[in-house]
DNA sequence: AACTAAATTATAAGAATTATAATGTAGTAA
DNA sequence: TTACTACATTATAATTCTTATAATTTAGTT
């Protein structure tokens, strides 16, 4: 659930020299119990209401931690200002074409391709996938070997 | 090549009410000779040479048209400014799932996800897939007819 | 050659984001 | 608990990217 990850995510914010303060941890809150992908502004003013003397710099300055830890990714759409996510599980497969491997790579899921796929298309759009094929890092070392 | 579709481009600018000057041609010649998917700031930069008086505005200015019209595409990676790329033939398909129905979607190649993959998962990445799901219009509009 | 709508230019304005400096506070340790 | 110190927050100014405005120029047509 939200509120696990949530605590994770305090944990690994402890774990570095990182403080909890109350706007901090509001902003996380906000960011992983909401289901869009809130601008810098929205979370400003979504949580104006608890903290009336909060400055838009925290915000911005708590976004960029968050990014640097690695717990929150930004999304820049076409529109001006970009959008922030808390990171979840979602992931794609990369898929060895020499020994059928397959390995798990966590990504964001690419939302903006479904968006700009349904407008231009006019379809109804419910998923996507994909996925990347490659040569994974044994059979490449076999291959050289083999070609000694 | 990209002569070939730079004159496309000039071709279908022509075709409706869009005049063909200097600056707007340098700037799509620029923009298809490129391998680059450079800021409008970086054109700007490129063209300064040939059109010294030439303004920022401007540069925006038929970037927009070129978007209206199809034969360029805006791209918001994470970074401050946008960057824009002549739309080329690569694509990917949507695919009804009620009536199986595959339609192209032309969208630029998901090079940012190949090359993330790659750093990742230390895989040596050859290609990609993405297909998109959804139900079409036709299908749509049988859907909402059954249930009246 | 003249006309007109569209394009360019220079500049100002707007919006999003970052930098700065002063003040406040979390976490730690005496 | 108190005091300390480095980190956070705040308020504001500054920057950067992009768009709007108004005057001038020009492409394409008659």
């Amino acid at each position: 659930m939200a509120s696990e990850r949530l605590q994770d995510a305090v944990d690994s914010l402890k774990s570095t020299k990182v403080r909890m303060t109350p706007q901090r941890h509001a902003i996380l809150e906000f960011l992983f119990e909401t289901m869009t992908h809130p601008t810098a502004d929205e979370i400003y003013k979504a949580l104006e209401g608890k903290f009336p003397n909060m400055s838009v710099a925290t915000v911005y300055n708590n976004l960029r931690v968050f990014k640097e830890v690695g717990i929150v990714k930004e999304l820049s759409y076409g529109d001006s200002s970009s959008r922030f996510d808390s990171v979840t599980n979602s992931h794609y497969h990369i898929i060895c074409n020499d020994c059928g491997k397959i390995v798990d790579f966590h990504y964001p899921a690419l939302d903006e391709v479904e968006t700009l796929a349904e407008h231009v298309t006019n379809f109804q759009v419910q998923s996507h996938r994909m996925e990347i094929y490659g040569t994974c890092p044994e059979c490449m070392s076999k291959q050289s070997i083999a070609h000694d």
